[in-house]
DNA sequence: CTTGATAATGCACGATATTGCATACTAAGC
DNA sequence: GCTTAGTATGCAATATCGTGCATTATCAAG
């Protein structure tokens, strides 16, 4: 990647989200820390940005108020999709699910990652267009409008050739009996579905899905070898599940 | 091949990818990377691109954005999406196209019209989350980041059940002799399959497409039963098409 | 066909830019 | 205070660049 390409991405990624970290910028772009750095000062010397300790922020100040302010009810999701982005290695083919957490994973995957992401979601198709080196598959279907992702025969029949090394799984619930659920009946069939077309399964626990349960029953929570949660979970939910074999990662 | 033509294959891979990389074009081309940074130098001197340490970037930092292609010249195309949007009836079975002029087709469908709508364009398929009375298929496949829209074989089988009523094909090139053509050769054969699981094709045809031709042709003039071209079309192109039979409607 | 002019190309070489690492310094949290 | 994480600086390795020059290709006029 080019040097004034890192910089302008730099300033729309700080535009976007209001604030950049330089450890984050470093693994994204696949540069040391030193580079961003630098790069940091001199955006920060063309006016561009305001250096802060750790990263940077807008230039100007109200931007980053309103973006702040608009950034800050999903910290959490913006956490868990960024360690689940950091799960994901070169070369593997990951699933992603639909989803707000997982349209925030695909746009923190590096951006020098060479891997092949599987999904049913337009949305995250769209979003893959900014990563030049990541393949993307698109499973065609009949249009959910709900969750904007594609369900059906159809695309659980267009699953049949993959073979994916993980699915990033997003629910609606995680409960300890319930175990996982969503709200709609094709779209658990097709979670089902997904989840056995990948070697591990790994559910993205926003908050407000922990110690709910929805409508319809995709698995019970031994169906993931893994669940990223939020730092603040109650453990009377991860400590059975850690208990029988899950691995529980806080973001 | 010659010095003119390799410029102007710089610009156009420019406009395609947002960047071109000195080494990597120079060993496309087969030639020293001297030759390369001195075409560079001059299309640079020229105003037609942006030189930056490692290749170049586009003139206008936002040409080859996707979003700004969709947003350039669009009173013609609104123009002509608007005219196809309304020719779309009541319980149809409608095939949209990628490409901008679609997508603001799709935009303009009336939002009470029952249809269904099938689509190989992720783009097409978020918009439409805001009709609530369209169904939309959604063709699954390889994503083609550079139009963004799905081809390959997945997607030409994901068609062979779809039998539509109207394919509005958007094209790069409407030439008398060389037909309608586009620029990436998975999205012809994609194009003509669509072509051949509709009743009816409608080509939309925004000014810079006439009397142009891309790389890789779809099929003659007279795949589509109809063209919808802007008011000012030149007549030496449309009077040939009129006579064989293609209705002509300008927007 | 030959010749001379012009353009295009590749190579050599010194200059500049970019990057990562080591080291020493500074800010933030406890 | 003290520890940790982040930072700046110098430096060396590498990549890229610009220039001058020799070689080759192209082409028009003789």
């Amino acid at each position: 990647m080019l040097t004034r390409q890192r910089k302008s991405e730099i300033l729309a990624q700080l535009q976007r989200d209001g604030q950049v970290i330089s450890k984050e910028l470093s693994e994204t772009f696949g540069v040391s820390e030193d580079t961003i750095r630098r790069d940091l000062r001199e955006l920060s010397s063309e006016g561009l940005l305001q250096r802060v300790h750790g990263g940077a922020l807008p230039a100007s100040p109200a931007v980053a108020d309103f973006a702040h302010r608009q950034s800050i009810e999903s910290v959490t999701k913006r956490a868990i999709a960024g360690v689940a982005a950091k799960m994901v290695t070169h070369g593997q083919v990951v699933i992603l699910d639909g989803g707000t957490t997982a349209v925030e994973m695909a746009r923190q995957l590096p951006k020098e990652l060479v891997t092949t992401v599987v999904t049913h979601s337009p949305s995250i198709a769209v979003e893959l267009v900014g990563h030049p080196k990541i393949e993307v598959i698109l499973i065609g279907g009949k249009l959910f409008k709900h969750s904007i992702v594609t369900v059906g025969a159809a695309a659980i029949e267009a699953l049949s050739h993959i073979r994916a090394d993980v699915y990033f799984m997003g629910v609606t619930g995680v409960h300890a009996s319930a175990g996982l659920s969503t709200g709609d009946l094709e779209e658990a069939y097709m979670k089902r579905a997904l989840a056995a077309h990948a070697a591990e399964t790994v559910v993205l626990a926003s908050s407000d899905k922990l110690n709910a349960a929805s409508q319809y029953m995709i698995g019970d929570l031994t169906l993931a070898s893994t669940i990223i949660v939020e730092k603040s979970t109650d453990v009377s939910l991860t400590n059975p599940l850690a208990a029988a074999g899950v691995t529980i990662i806080s973001a």
